[in-house]
DNA sequence: GTTGAGCGTT
């Protein structure tokens, strides 16, 4: 049977995406986020009515409107389409706006294949919007590229884009970055990466990052090569992040454990535990918890009052409503195997330049295939215990962060 | 087996 795609896109009237379906007509939303990363659902304008309508949405499973998928783009949600109006009395962004004058800056782009030029970057990027500036880092003697570049934007939402996403060049994925010398003490970070500890072999990125993606936008997944039995996964929402601490999961029937990310070693840390002192009703904060797993916790689940607990709550109520792991993998291995060996993708550290594979879109998602595993219950991850990383050390982290 | 790469000649 031929296959069947269906046309996807961010936004209304870009260039739309083709996502496969499923044999029996319905489509993944795991497969829709391994495109659109942080996706939770889909939409379109009705030709009949006009009028934006939502698609069923059970279990993680889109199901076709009533005429079928037809060639209507489709155009994703994201659940910080419902968080906004929240999320503009969010804490951490009303300090964002505060600061206002959000000028654009060098961006480092890692992880370039050898062979990509200035104008290759240039043609890349060019699509997010304006670029002042593209550089390619090459050795003086032999002209070879050192793997890393740099990019510049005229538009600071460009840069916010570009860093957000992952980057496929000339068949690599590409990570960018502010750059180390610019990550100064203005640029502070709550951590949005959380420490998977107990990590079996068999666990991939993409294993991970659509484990994760059920609680928020995954933006990176590393595990360290060799195998070292642990990984980090960053989100791109920290309280996300930090309402996962504490928490032991279960993937693939593995039970792991999530804590805060350490900053890396060499990774400057300015000392900025007075960020939140002063502008806004912050200081409850301002009792100190410098250490990263303090312990006690009830004390301080009251003073971020309502709006701190939107995000996460979002993101549980969301876990709890996608309770459908089980049945997403048991989905997902009906599809092909295919992707020969690799275990794809993450912000991959092999530099094994050899691999050529092409860059079409062709299948993403498909590695994770094979996951076969078994236990339909994962639920169990959902409901109990959402609570304990709440209340500790939200607001530690005004900065070090910067991972 | 529980804390990660790589960071800018001019």
């Amino acid at each position: 049977m031929a296959e069947v795609y269906i046309r996807v896109a961010e936004e209304e009237n870009e260039e739309p995406m083709e996502i496969p379906s499923e044999d029996d007509g319905t489509v993944l939303l795991s497969t829709v986020a391994a495109q659109f990363p942080g996706a939770c659902g889909l939409r379109f304008r009705s030709p009949v009515s006009q009028c934006m309508r939502g698609v069923r949405l059970v279990e993680g499973i889109l199901h076709a409107p009533e005429n079928g998928w037809g060639n209507v783009v489709f155009v994703v949600n994201y659940p910080k389409d419902n968080k906004r109006k929240m999320e503009e009395i969010d804490a951490s962004s009303a300090v964002k706006m505060k600061r206002g004058d959000m000028k654009t800056s060098d961006l480092i782009v890692l992880g370039l294949p050898w062979k990509t030029s200035e104008q290759d970057l240039k043609d890349y990027f060019g699509t997010f919007g304006e670029v002042i500036m593209v550089q390619v880092k090459r050795d003086a003697k032999t002209g070879n590229s050192k793997g890393f570049g740099f990019v510049r934007f005229t538009e600071y939402e460009v840069q916010e884009k570009v860093v957000s996403q992952r980057h496929m060049i000339d068949g690599r994925w590409c990570d960018c970055k502010l750059p180390n010398s610019k990550q100064g003490p203005d640029e502070p970070m709550r951590s949005r990466k959380v420490f998977v500890g107990r990590c079996t072999e068999d666990m991939t990125t993409d294993d991970l990052r659509q484990f994760f993606i059920q609680y928020g936008e995954v933006t990176d997944v590393f595990i360290p090569k060799p195998f070292r039995a642990f990984s980090f996964v960053t989100f791109a929402d920290d309280q996300v992040a930090q309402a996962l601490c504490g928490e032991d999961l279960i993937i693939k029937g593995v039970s792991v454990h999530i804590s805060n990310a350490e900053p890396k070693h060499g990774n400057r840390q300015f000392d900025r535990t007075t960020r939140f002192g002063n502008g806004f009703g912050a200081q409850a904060f301002g009792s100190s918890r410098s250490g990263v797993s303090g312990g006690s916790t009830n004390s301080s689940l009251s003073n971020f009052g309502s709006f701190s607990l939107n995000p996460a709550m979002m993101a549980a109520a969301q876990a709890a409503l996608q309770s459908s792991w089980g049945m997403m993998g048991m989905l997902a291995s009906q599809q092909q195997t295919s992707t020969p060996g690799s275990t794809s993708s993450g912000t991959s550290s092999s530099r094994d330049q050899s691999q050529s594979f092409s860059a079409a879109n062709s299948n993403y998602g498909a590695s994770s295939a094979s996951l076969g595993w078994g236990t339909g219950s994962n639920s169990t991850t959902s409901g109990s215990g959402f609570s304990s990383g709440f209340g500790s050390s939200m607001e530690s982290k005004s900065s070090g962060w910067g991972m």
